[in-house]
RNA sequence: GCCGAUGUAGCUCAGUUGGCAGAGCAGCUGAUUUGUAAUCAGCCGGUCGGGGGUUCGAGUCCCUCCAUCGGCUCCA
């Protein structure tokens, strides 16, 4: 007998060689019946796994990300099975599960799969799910499993094989269909209820442009038709969030072809809110001892050999403007910290002054692949919320600990709960992609690591990620579908500092050389307003928002006083608008309602006589009668609450 | 940049085997004078993404470029 310790810590004894399926029938039908996969002393197996030994045991259901992930896993593959019936001579990448479903990567040879063929790849997968084919796994000797998928002409397989050890390699076989994989898979297909393939898309063998292009499908399964129509239903919602349906929709920018890809333009209403959100973070650093700055959109190439930008981004820039006579290359400038590192350096500075921090909402040009442009999120010109702080090296820590808290204050306002804070670390098997000495390096990984640790952040680290010239921390947020983009940066720079050959006089009177902080809270403006639209749905809070009332007289009648209260609110700065059309008031508040404007004022002959407003708020409702003082204060004290 | 898809009025979308470019909303004008999510009528609005080709004739077929969308790669 061996003794398995569940979850709630009560231990029970099986047979020696029992499965996590034994287990769960023994515990009930109903759980045997909803398992998906079980995780055995921390480790995810197959269900049908014997255990031969004291283990601790956790069966995972649909209600876990692993067993989601298991199910997942296996309708990939069902998926290559259906695949691989209808399309012979198919070859496969890779197929795992994914944060929502799965993908299989596929080289179709010739043929290329289109949007068309995949109800019919569905339909045969749905086939297969009906006959309960189980997932049968085998041990596999290298060699034979090189023979195996080399019969097959399958050079991907085989190139994967290559690269495992011997006695570690499992085939996993549904119908006639193997594949290799490490598992864990469901026991049978049972659980697959309900399958959608998604879309098709090109991706590079193994993530490496320079490989052949396969064809990657993207899918997903549910145990219940439900679950599916419910997800697909979030998906269509999602797209009513897409900020750039809604910035068009709100007036809040624009994109022109003239212009050019990725140069947006902002539009008043667009323009005006950026200028709020500036205001606010100026607001917050000039009390943190932060000091404005302005630099010129161009510079020197000079400028970027010094900073290493030149050397490793100068191909893939917007190429440098020439000079007519002189001959001066001069940059389209991608980033702003040379120009902080030459502000430095315009006069000597003693330890006393610092920490220095330069704050800039400063413009920037990057020739970013055609490809990757994306709404307001990825373009070719941005302005980032910069500053570059000068420090002395023991000051670091607390100086990064005070950027965390600018970001977490913003975010905080700003209402982003599900953001990820990630440490970027240098890829310290591939040195060649960065600057500066591994003494640095070490220095600079440290003080992020620590700071975060401080601050109580929860943290993923990422290795590889770093800028070349820096670790860095950022706050990573998800748009309305689920992808992630960098909001916040904090990065820790030792090099730059060398490179300019920045100084400082110690207490000493020697001198050294600062430590330099690139921080940018929002990230730029255009991202930043972007995730804002999606995670608000337009819906933005009062301080913010374009028009904050909008004042709806019920007929032509009480223009007038509308009039007058409009000027009173203006007089408040309250941005308020007024419709004057002779609509009827339930199409005016329906217009309203859409334009996503927080509060409304009805008036008509009682308020007129009363010299009060009747006030409706966007999205839930009458809030009865009130006077214009008594409104004003409301509305201001809604925005002190979330200022505050 | 790569793979695939898409591109018709400001927006959402019709448009038959190639045969006179349409609707709703928005906008403008007028009527109406309205009480908490759509009053009625009329009018305006198009190089069918650009260019080239096939054809008696192209929104429709072919080529090419551009832009957009979903991914991949990249992201200072």
């Amino acid at each position: 007998m061996i003794n398995i310790t569940l979850p709630d810590n009560t231990v029970k004894q099986y047979p020696k060689g029992s499965t996590s399926l034994d287990i769960a029938k023994s515990i009930s039908e109903g759980l045997a019946r909803s398992v998906l996969a079980a995780k055995v002393n921390s480790e995810v197996v197959d269900l049908l796994r014997p255990i031969n030994s004291d283990s601790t045991l956790q069966l995972l259901t649909w209600n876990d990300d692993e067993g989601k992930a298991t199910m997942w896993h296996s309708s990939a593959h069902i998926m290559a099975e259906a695949i691989a019936e209808l399309f012979p001579g198919a070859k496969f990448g890779i197929g795992p599960d994914i944060e929502n479903g799965f993908y299989y990567d596929i080289d179709f040879g010739d043929h290329v799969l289109t949007q068309e063929e995949l109800p019919a790849i569905e339909n045969k997968m749905k086939e297969l799910v009906k006959q309960k084919q189980t997932f049968n796994r085998k041990e596999v000797s290298k060699a034979d499993a090189i023979a195996y998928f080399k019969d097959k002409q399958d050079e991907y397989k085989v190139e994967l094989l290559e690269e495992l050890e011997d006695g570690n390699i499992t085939f996993y076989q549904t119908g006639n269909f193997v594949d290799l994989c490490r598992g864990p898979h469901l026991v049978d297909t049972s659980p697959i209820k309900a399958i959608k393939l998604l879309n098709i898309a090109g991706a590079y063998w193994r993530g490496d442009e320079n490989n052949k292009m396969l064809t990657r499908i993207y899918g997903i399964t549910f145990p219940k038709q439900k679950e599916l129509d419910e997800y697909l239903k979030l998906l269509e919602e999602a797209k009513l969030r897409d900020h750039r349906r809604l910035g068009k929709e709100m007036e809040l920018f624009a994109f022109s072809q003239k212009v050019g890809q990725g140069l947006p333009l902002w539009l008043p209403k667009g323009a005006e809110l950026r200028e709020r959100l500036e205001n606010f973070l100026r607001k917050i650093q000039k009390k943190a001892g932060y000091q404005p700055v302005i630099s010129p959109h161009i510079g020197n190439v000079e400028l970027y050999k010094t900073s290493g930008h030149f050397q490793k981004y100068g191909k893939d820039s917007f190429q440098p403007i020439t000079t007519p006579i002189e001959g001066e290359a001069f940059m389209l400038k991608p980033m702003n910290c040379p120009h902080h590192c030459e502000i430095y350096k315009a006069k000597p500075h003693s330890y006393k002054e610092l920490p220095i921090r330069y704050a800039e909402f400063g413009t920037v040009y990057r020739y970013e692949q055609s490809g990757e442009l994306h709404g307001l999120t990825r373009v070719r010109g941005f302005t980032q919320d910069d500053s570059h702080i000068f420090c002395q090296p023991e000051q670091l820590k607390d100086e990064f600990k005070g950027v965390i808290d600018i970001v977490l204050h913003i975010f905080k306002t700003l209402d982003f709960k599900n953001y990820t804070a990630q440490i970027s670390l240098r890829d310290p098997d591939d040195k060649t992609k960065y600057i500066g000495s591994d003494e640095n390096w070490q220095k600079a990984e440290q003080a992020i690591i620590e700071a975060a640790e401080e601050k109580g952040l929860k943290t993923k680290v990422e290795v590889g990620e770093a800028a070349f010239y820096g670790p860095k921390l950022d706050f990573m947020v998800k748009d309305a579908l689920g992808r992630s983009w960098q909001l916040g940066t904090i990065q820790v720079d030792y090099n730059l500092p060398e490179r300019f050959e920045l100084e400082y006089i110690g207490s000493d009177n020697q001198k050294h050389r600062p430590v330099m902080i690139h921080r940018a809270p929002f990230g730029s403006m255009e991202r930043f307003v972007a995730i804002l639209l999606e995670h608000t749905a337009g819906k933005f809070p009062l301080w913010l928002t374009p028009t904050q009332v909008i004042i709806l007289p019920i007929s032509e009648k009480y223009n007038d006083y509308a009039n007058m209260i409009e000027n009173e609110l203006n007089e408040q700065n309250i941005r308020v608008s007024i419709d004057l059309r002779s609509e009827k008031t339930g199409k005016k508040i329906r217009d309203a309602e859409l334009a996503k404007i927080p509060f409304m004022i009805i008036v008509g002959e009682k308020e007129e006589n009363e010299k009060t407003v009747s006030v409706r708020k966007q999205g839930e409702g009458d809030m009865g009668t009130m006077s214009v003082n008594e409104f004003v204060s409301f509305i201001n004290n809604e925005i002190s609450k979330q200022l505050e």
